[in-house]
DNA sequence: AGGGTTTGGGTAAGCGGTTACGTGGGCAAC
DNA sequence: GTTGCCCACGTAACCGCTTACCCAAACCCT
């Protein structure tokens, strides 16, 4: 392995020469420079990270540990979309500021492992909900800068980023109850401890409240944030009742996908027989027979800000924490009963 | 920040016996690990990784360089899912054996900056097909251990795994013209540079030959590997001909649905006027009307087994490279023309 | 009882960079 | 001819761990 001493050796000059010559850019002469990167390229040497972030106090690394659903349980194919999305959008905020990510999905069991291995490594984290119990997360939250993404900022006092999930399904409620009549529907949830599925619950509520239909006090029924969980919840509601209500707000598109099929072996079609919304705008909605209506939530954006709240806690670790609420947009497609797409869109402001 | 200093004189012992309690678990007594254990939980101590690092000369970190195709041009929802799913295996992989995963996305411009700035931080790369320059790929060789995925190993004697691209699209492309009579075929291909599109191409060309067809010299048109990519190739191949051919077979899924709009508004129906088949099989497929006919490869697995070879690699510097190919398999379904599912995929293994 | 081995634990030398501080030469100002 | 300053560069301490080596006490055997 090459160190900086050999480069220092072979071009002359001390090792403090060539740091220079990688980093500031003065102290050192033109023709320094040229002979010190001649002999850094002809032997392909690379500066240890290690040493570099040991007397730095600075790797240029930040984490992200966020839920593995598809090892805990459900199928492989129900692995979320969403936090690819999130993932990109950290990617390219960190290359953008010349950090990197790392990533890394927790089990149940292994989180707390995990996460304190993940902090060893990096600068900060950003910890997307549900990845960490709650004592875990605030134990990390004390040795290592944190930023929360989705939800859960509650109890901590941390920086956190989500998007304005109230907002978002109080909107796509109204519409369903407003522009296509419906007073009877029903709300499916994801994860019982899913912050964001609360939320939307309550956005929902808000639009029945609001209408001066009556507010229920929980769900109708449940599953995980995926396809199965879709399927489940569906056959639980349509067994509890006796016949289907004319809408169902799902807690987000996947399992808004995964109930369809649930929904035509039952007889039914959609939207005519019941309307059907998920939550996210993931790519596959909009190519679905019928389009699924949803409410879009800039994923990728909700990584990047995260990253650059992050790297701006890193920079003034004792600054005032902050929480970004991103707007979400409801988007108007057939799976609500919608014929035309004119106007589609409109954002959903919260005053959260 | 708190140190091993701190926490050895806390508990009362040496930062030698810290550490032992820390990594091996040997040379102490039950009472003194108790003591230490609990003085770091008090303290919250993380130990530091850039130290920890340089010592070991192993940080626990791979690297996983992948080309953006969202950044260098084409529109966002093209961004290839393709390589999410890379993603998550390399993940799973490195988690399992302890490490995680550096990610990074590369444009055309900044990939060698990039590169060299991961190499730094890692143990060993990842490199998928087209991040880098050839001659960029070479240099990076050089200082750290590099496996490459999908595609190019030919020039460097290098670790790689990828797919049977080549017996995929032969077994496909053979069902297209054995099972449904087709003889006018047209493939469009990905990037020029994209080592998967080209031996996709010659399992195209295999099967034609194999049926005594022509060989055709080149794709009949081509494009990126995502959704806009399909439709300018789709546009193309038919403002090119007379009469549309019997059936596409494109290089990639996102290529074949972007597709589809555009052999709808010419007023061509699928597959009754002409059958579209896919490749990758991403979640996507599976859920279009018609549903794509497509060979699916194993997208975490390439990941998984790409950290593994490295991990390897990693341990065993002067071992021989090896080159993994993983099979593929064709997935019939209505894009081709199929209406009955029965027996639907086969795997193809090729003699590459 | 004496010598060898094991056990528990301390000492301190690095790992490969960065950077505060020091130094000598060149040059402008007086 | 001094003095003072700037520039280009070297010296060496230090970042926070790991581990080779050393040592004392306890244990075990003949």
């Amino acid at each position: 392995m090459v160190t900086i001493y050999e480069v220092a050796r072979r071009s002359g000059v001390s090792t403090a020469t060539v740091s220079r010559v990688m980093r500031d850019g003065r102290g050192f002469s033109a023709a320094t420079r040229d002979r010190v990167l001649a002999t850094v390229g002809e032997l392909g040497w690379v500066p240890n990270g290690s040493a570099r972030g040991l007397v730095s106090k600075r790797v240029g690394i930040v984490g992200l540990l966020f839920p593995d659903l598809a090892k805990s349980g459900d199928a492989e194919e129900d692995s979320p979309l969403y936090v690819d999305q999130v993932i990109r959008g950290a990617e390219r905020a960190a290359t953008a500021a010349g950090d990197a990510v790392l990533i890394a999905a927790t089990l149940r069991s292994s989180g707390r492992q995990l996460a304190y291995s993940l902090a060893s490594k990096v600068d900060g984290l950003v910890v997307l909900a549900s990845s960490l119990a709650d004592e875990d997360l605030a134990s990390i939250a004390r040795s290592v800068p944190v930023v929360l993404l989705a939800g859960g900022a509650a109890g901590h006092n941390l920086d956190s980023v989500g998007a304005d999930n109230r907002a978002g399904t109080r909107e796509l409620t109204s519409h369903l109850i407003q522009a296509h009549g419906h007073r009877d529907l029903a709300f499916l949830s994801g994860p019982a401890d899913a912050p964001d599925s609360v939320e939307r619950f309550e956005g929902y509520r808000d639009a029945l409240v609001a209408a001066g239909l009556p507010s229920p006090p929980a769900p109708d029924a449940g599953g995980g944030f995926t396809e199965t969980g879709g399927e489940r919840a569906m056959k639980a509601l349509l067994a509890r009742r006796e016949s289907p209500p004319q809408a169902v707000v799902f807690a987000n598109d996947q399992m808004a996908i995964g109930s369809m099929k649930v929904i035509r072996s039952a007889g039914l079609r959609v939207p005519a027989d019941m309307a059907v919304t998920g939550f996210d705008d993931i790519s596959l909605s909009r190519h679905l027979r019928p389009a699924l209506t949803t409410v879009s939530q800039p994923m990728r954006e909700l990584g990047e800000q995260a990253v650059r709240l992050l790297l701006d806690r890193i920079d003034h670790p004792r600054r005032q924490p902050r929480s970004v609420v991103l707007p979400t947009e409801i988007v108007i497609r057939r799976s609500c009963g919608c014929r035309r797409l004119a106007g589609a869109t409109r954002q959903a402001r919260g005053a959260t």
